[in-house]
DNA sequence: GAAATTTCTTAACATACATCAATATTTTAC
DNA sequence: GTAAAATATTGATGTATGTTAAGAAATTTC
């Protein structure tokens, strides 16, 4: 791993040579194309992604084959199917690159190793969960309580950066409404 | 703290005397009659509660008045505004017992304190955010893919002992959808 | 750079759920 | 146990969003 993508995944952390050289061991450079699949519902959730550049989206597909967008994730956020990464149990979400994007993965195993070997990386990851835990919180309100166009709107807020490069039907499919109905919000708003 | 409750919270955790004392030192035992509120919406949320018994709701009031039921706790649950309890940001959830209710605080500070004194903890809440985490993901795909009926029935499920001492209008505040709508659905299925 | 494919928009109509208003039922207070 | 208050139901009507279908626009492929 390069020391500028280290020093991105954990800013504010300073590392000893050995440390340095126990998280090299552990973190896989992948580059995903485009469409590339990273996990797919069903397998096993082994590992957790952080996204260097570009753009994924995870998702679930239900009985009918209808997709449901969950989040997106840009630069300096982590992927995976958590619920399934930390149960054990199968995925039930895809994780897809919906631009070339290159991540670090990290198996579970080696990512318990890393606490036993960094403690202080533990309390690193524990403040990524509750972040996430809180963003699923203000999203299930948002949910409950506001209209598609305001949700429309918390999105382009949420999602600055990549609102215009997201397809119209992932964005949909997050907001929980029909491409249609998208397409005509954006309409009203212009 | 009673031995029974300490096993209760923590049932497969084994303690030596000297832990045991300093957990019995940071919670505290409250009664919650109801109605009682135990966090106020716009206060700093800096404890949260494990419910022996009883039941309670938390919930978020926007602008007009209207509230939205984020959860129900019932007994061997914990509560709190947990983005306010993490982020140190005032609380925008208020949690009130809408049974007579006996739960135990912990406060901020003391969980920390916790965690240096007795390190293993440090793991038995990580795993209760890893659950909550992983509760909030299967909220957000079923508001995002279920009609209101479906999710009626999914909240019975995921609340079968407490149903139906619920008040409608707080089911429906929590399934997003008028107590109307909710009278209608539970004349259809029955 | 033209053809093929994918994505987005528009329109007509359908449906789920909201709103408003009235009444019925259950719970609480004295 | 009765009156008052709170909660739940029902009906009529409104609205946001879904569905189906067609065509327009953008992107990809060769």
């Amino acid at each position: 791993m390069e020391v500028s993508d280290r020093n991105k995944i954990f800013n504010d952390l300073v590392f000893t040579d050995e440390e340095i050289n126990i998280i090299n061991s552990v973190f896989q450079k992948i580059n995903a194309k485009k469409g590339a699949i990273i996990l797919n519902a069903g397998d096993i959730a082994d590992a957790q992604y952080y996204i260097v550049s570009g753009c994924m989206r995870t998702f679930h597909t239900d009985e009918e084959g209808k997709e449901y967008t969950l989040q997106f994730g840009i630069s300096d956020w982590w992927v995976s199917d958590y619920t399934a990464f930390f149960t054990g149990d199968k995925a039930i979400l895809t994780v897809e690159a919906i631009q070339d994007s290159t991540l670090y993965r990290i198996s579970k195993e080696d990512k318990e190793y890393l606490f036993t070997q960094i403690p202080k990386i533990d309390t690193f990851f524990r403040i990524k969960l509750e972040k996430a835990y809180t963003a699923f919180q203000k999203r299930i309100l948002i949910n409950l309580s506001k209209t598609a166009k305001q949700r429309y709107l918390n999105f382009i807020e949420t999602y600055p950066k990549i609102e215009k490069s997201i397809k119209n039907y992932h964005i949909a499919s997050y907001l929980g409404i029909t491409t249609e109905s998208l397409s005509r919000i954006r309409k009203e708003l212009s």
